[in-house]
DNA sequence: TAAAAATACTCCATAGGTATTTTAT
DNA sequence: ATAAAATACCTATGGAGTATTTTTA
């Protein structure tokens, strides 16, 4: 799976406070939900999550990824809502100055 | 592929200026740099590159991409990085007080 | 004609699902 | 006894590679 789509997983975990909840919020199955948190934690070294089988609770460092998880998805969202719009013209100039090794793009030719 | 690992992908290729060099950096084909640009594309809608066989310019969403993509991956690697080396634990109440929905964490029981 | 990007094709790894087991209240 | 998470197992999709073709300076 996406890693990003592992930390939306994760995120609807936390707020959900449960694996199978989170699961059916995202329409995919529980063991999908639990194999994606335990290899987005293997990858990180570390336990985001305490299970229990009744109670979850977000470790310090889940808590910490959790808000970073957050803002990242908003601004991924930001862009790709403004890219898939269209809206990413701001004042041509400025973006031209900011480009940094190649001359503007002026359309096909 | 990981969208994120496209992503980087992209930065690359933005900023080398070219498709087979971006594959070199990254250790891989130049078919697979190739494809996944593609697929970003085609998942945003828009042309974020466009091809010329000789030379690579960004487009105006391209740019805006690349910029927010840019911070992006730096936020990530800085929270990863944060929780890998366990430097997540801040100051022990405020991040229960931040917590959401669950009780802190206590450890095992 | 030389370079870089796109396409065709193949193969394998992984992600997801169903079924089942384990765990704890 | 029930509800949730973990594990086992299987299958299929898609991601990566090699080889080739297309394109344009």
């Amino acid at each position: 799976m996406d890693k990003l789509d592992a930390m939306r997983m994760f995120v609807r975990v936390v707020e959900s406070g449960s694996f199978s909840q989170a699961a059916r919020d995202l329409n995919v199955s529980q063991p999908t939900v639990s194999k994606q948190l335990a290899a987005l934690e293997a990858r990180l070294g570390t336990q985001l999550v305490a299970r229990n089988s009744r109670a979850l609770a977000v470790t310090p460092a889940g808590q910490d990824y959790y808000e970073a998880t957050v803002r990242i998805l908003q601004d991924l969202d930001f862009v790709e809502e403004r890219v898939l719009e269209g809206q990413s013209v701001p004042s041509g100039l400025v973006r031209v100055t900011l480009s940094p090794a190649f001359r503007p793009y002026r359309g096909r030719h």
